[in-house]
DNA sequence: TGAGGTTACGCCTATCGTAATAATG
DNA sequence: CATTATTACGATAGGCGTAACCTCA
């Protein structure tokens, strides 16, 4: 697991859609798509709910956020003007 | 800027040098040259001091070393038994 | 002279974009 | 028919190991 993957999943799920997410990383849906579907591999779980047109947390995917967002704001940088990433 | 940048970093800076964290990594010594030198760049500050033969913590990479263990820490996985990392 | 860090180089994997496909409203 | 997610595929970039080099006890 990379940053990467936590990058993309959280635009995903704070977007709500791999297409819009791609638009705002300016990278392709499909980039997207398998890295999220490398994530859920590697956590044994499914994040999104796919059943219907617009993709929903599920309750793996909604506890992930929360870890995901905790390490991509880890950094308070006290010491450095700008973000690390 | 990685995951993987911040765990060579935090096994170099706990093991007090490049070949000891390469052995227990199990990588090369030039992977993590590599990385920690990318790092640097990118952060824009030395992180280690190699004016001696044994390597030490700049004030930077003392600062940085915290966030690295913030970050690599983060989650507590509560919902889940294994580390995600 | 042996151990540690850097650099050069080639391999190999992984990520990416394009494009085609399926599904949904 | 427009939008969205998935998949196949080829190209590219990047990480890694080997090996050579330099430096220091």
């Amino acid at each position: 697991m990379e940053l990467r993957h936590l990058r993309y999943f959280k635009a995903v799920a704070e977007n709500g859609g791999f297409a819009r997410a791609a638009r705002i990383l300016r990278v392709a849906q499909s980039a997207i798509s398998g890295q999220i579907h490398d994530l859920e591999e590697e956590l044994g779980a499914s994040l999104f709910d796919r059943a219907k047109r617009q993709i929903r947390l599920t309750y793996h995917g909604e506890l992930f956020l929360k870890d995901a967002k905790t390490v991509l704001a880890s950094p308070d940088c006290a010491h450095s003007a700008e973000r690390y990433w």
